[in-house]
DNA sequence: TACAAATCTAAGGCGTCCGC
DNA sequence: GCGGACGCCTTAGATTTGTA
């Protein structure tokens, strides 16, 4: 057995088939239709909340007689209980009703009662429940076991559910209940009062059906010792405090039974390669450094379990735009662990009166990688604890600097109209027990279960395009909320007045941007510097912090002009000329890297010739190294090496020692073949 | 000790974006 | 339109936990 299996409970399914339930209500539908979509909700919750109760499944008023006792017109569907599945589903999909209108349904209770009795004996369930649906429009055939079957369902605590015509209350005037029907309702509202059971319409039923069920499982629990340098050690266990639902899982499976076979194949070329003979490697550059399993274990690092504080900080220097991760986890003291639970609070207070969070090193299992995180010290219920939310260590934060919105002024009645709309719709005042959105369900979720029910009962019909109402309901604000906001809502229409706007392409805004000249000679254009300043340098000027690889020229030019000093932009500029050269695809081509290296030296040549003369130095030992001795070749041809002293009177480099530096020595030289040797080999090991 | 459930991690598949 | 880079999602496998 697990630790400690989920409940498993032993349904029986008991739904009347009889002549009775096929009569049309004023809604226009049967009874019997109205059991099928309840009955079938319940199983397809099953399989969704992937719950381990099993079902059985008996009809009343069938045309067959099939169970233990004999009892006419019960027939005994699924005798072995079984796991809610397709199979089950089909089967209540396709009821049908029958002519019999003399089946008995307290004569199907027996049975159902039966069945649980014999059918669930030496199998570990948690719990016993009959469903029955029914109009109970049928004259019983005796009464006689009535108090039989109200002592047996107590002996054996089976919970009793009944599905059945709505209330009196609950009815239109037009609405009547036959004499047969108001009596069979008291005698199983009197089997409901005696064992306890549940009764309901199909409308209260259906709304508690609508959506799938959640399962909640129990939370696995994380024993660790909170670490507080190298002396204490406070045992607490983690539990998740919330994770994100997960979507359905598919899986590849065939539908004509022929089992589908995923096979990896390795092609070098077109020439297969065994899997044994394939390592990976990580590409630096254009270099494959290759690494074996061996290399990946003596380079793995490895970690021991832990929870380790390595510091306090102030609270508000961890803010929540901060807090990373998909879940966050409850940390209390671990249960029955003296002075655990006293050390816990002692320092959850001290942290609290402090208004300071601890920050923690926290490593899952052995070998696991370390992960930065926060215990926020909480009191709920005068129950101390922390919560961990992890943290971002300083590779994962992107700093975006997005363009100013000083151009956009609103109104002063603009404001107060976004104003009152925010307090109309505020959430954070509603009581947490009327708050209709502390329970939402994940409207994807709810979608995807309905459309592969769809699909499993109807593979050929195609998905519906609309979605389901209920699916709608979910995805829009409470009917009571909106009307709250109306006049919010009323305001900010008249206020903020929308206009169509022709979307332009691209070539298009380029043509407004350049006007044509008045010459009208098509290959002069003319710059309108006002729109020039609101598009193109506006973005420029609000978003170049840095040199990127799209306009390294561009970028260089910005910059000095907006007064970056002279050295980091040209260390900058050093580090997108190696980018393109060494990091780049082959598609990038020589231009881009040559134009900005020849900007490079001119600019040097003005302000700073030493710059230039180190970094071209070691870029020509990184060039010939790696074998890239074709751009090399360029800079030899366009002139592009070091800096004389007749070009800048800050240079020491005479035009000789220039001249010089184009060549190629033989160590060097030696070294690209060597290089080129180890490349080769390496190749070939791969 | 075996087992099931919860949890985490790495690898591979796939879609999107962007530069060429 | 193509292909590389990147990120998200799924899946399989590993680890941990607690009970029978």
């Amino acid at each position: 057995m697990s630790r400690q299996s989920k409940p498993m409970e032993a349904v029986v399914l008991l739904i009347d088939i009889g002549e009775p339930v096929s009569h049309e209500d004023k809604d226009g539908q049967s009874f019997l239709l109205k059991s099928k979509q309840c009955a079938s909700r319940i199983i397809q919750r099953k399989i969704f909340s992937d719950a381990a109760d099993q079902f059985s499944l008996i009809f009343v008023g069938s045309n067959k007689t099939d169970n233990d006792m004999d009892y006419p017109h019960i027939e005994v569907k699924q005798r072995w209980f079984v796991p809610p599945n397709w199979d089950l589903l089909r089967a209540i999909e396709n009821m049908k009703t029958t002519d019999v209108n003399s089946a008995d349904w307290l004569d199907g209770l027996i049975v159902a009662v039966n069945l649980l009795k014999h059918e669930t004996e030496g199998r570990k369930f948690t719990s016993q429940k009959i469903v029955m649906l029914s109009n109970f429009a049928t004259r019983l055939r005796s009464k006689d076991h009535l108090e039989d079957v109200i002592a047996t369902l107590k002996e054996m605590k089976i919970k009793l559910v009944v599905i059945g015509p709505e209330s009196d209350d609950d009815l239109s005037s037009e609405e009547t209940k036959s004499n047969i029907q108001q009596k069979g309702e008291v005698l199983i509202g009197r089997i409901v009062d005696e064992v306890d059971g549940v009764m309901c319409g199909f409308a209260e039923a259906m709304s508690q059906l609508d959506h799938f069920q959640k399962f909640i499982g129990r939370a696995a629990p994380w024993h660790c010792d909170l670490e507080i340098g190298e002396d204490i050690f406070i045992p607490v266990t983690g539990y998740k405090k919330f994770a994100p639902k997960k979507l359905l899982t598919w899986k590849k499976k065939s539908i004509e039974k022929t089992p589908i076979i995923q096979e990896t194949v390795f092609l070098q070329g077109d020439e297969e390669v065994e899997k044994s003979e394939v390592i990976n490697g990580h590409l630096f550059g254009q270099t494959v450094v290759p690494i074996s399993g061996d290399d990946k274990t003596s380079m793995a690092l490895t970690t021991q379990k832990c929870c380790q504080i390595i510091g306090f900080t102030k609270k508000q220097n961890v803010p929540r735009h901060i807090l990373v991760g998909d879940s966050a986890q409850y940390i209390v003291p671990r249960n029955e662990i003296e002075g655990a639970k006293i050390a816990v609070t002692a320092l959850v207070k001290v942290l609290l009166e402090v208004d300071m969070v601890a920050i923690v090193r926290k490593v899952y299992c052995k070998n696991s990688a370390p992960k930065l995180g926060a215990l926020i010290p909480t009191c709920e219920d005068a129950s101390y604890f922390f919560y961990h939310v992890p943290l971002p260590f300083a590779e994962d934060e992107r700093v975006v600097r997005l363009p100013s919105l000083s151009k956009v002024q609103p109104s002063q009645d603009q404001l107060d109209a976004v104003d009152h709309l925010i307090d109309d719709m505020d959430l954070t005042q509603i009581d947490e027990d009327e708050d209709p959105y502390s329970q939402l369900l994940n409207p994807a979720v709810e979608h995807l279960n309905n459309m592969v029910v769809l699909k499993a009962l109807h593979p050929d019909s195609k998905l519906p395009s609309e979605l389901n109402i209920n699916i709608k309901n979910l995805l829009q604000p409470k009917p009571e909320i909106l009307e709250n906001a109306s006049t919010s809502l009323d305001n900010i229409r008249t206020l903020f007045q929308l206009e169509e706007i022709e979307q332009k392409s691209y070539r298009k805004g380029a043509a407004d941007l350049f006007k044509r000249g008045s010459t009208g000679n098509d290959t002069e254009v003319e710059v309108n510097p006002e729109n020039l300043a609101d598009s193109i340098v506006g973005i420029v000027q609000s978003t170049v912090t840095e040199i990127g690889t799209v306009d390294p020229e561009g970028d260089f030019l910005k910059l000095k002009e907006l007064g970056e000093p002279f050295g980091k932009i040209c260390d900058q500029m050093q580090k997108v000329i190696r980018k393109l050269i060494f990091t780049s695809s082959n598609a990038v081509g020589t231009r881009k890297p040559l134009a900005a290296l020849t900007l490079l030296r001119e600019q040097c040549k003005k302000m700073s010739p030493l710059t230039y003369n180190s970094f071209v130095a070691s870029f020509k030992d990184d060039l010939v190294e790696r074998g890239y001795s074709d751009f090399w070749e360029i800079i030899v041809q366009d002139k592009l090496g070091l800096i004389t002293s007749v070009e800048s009177e800050e240079s020491t480099v005479s035009p000789d020692e220039a001249d010089t530096f184009y060549q190629i020595n033989k160590c060097e030289s030696l070294s690209e073949q060597n290089y080129e040797m180890e490349a080769e080999d390496m190749l070939d090991m791969l």
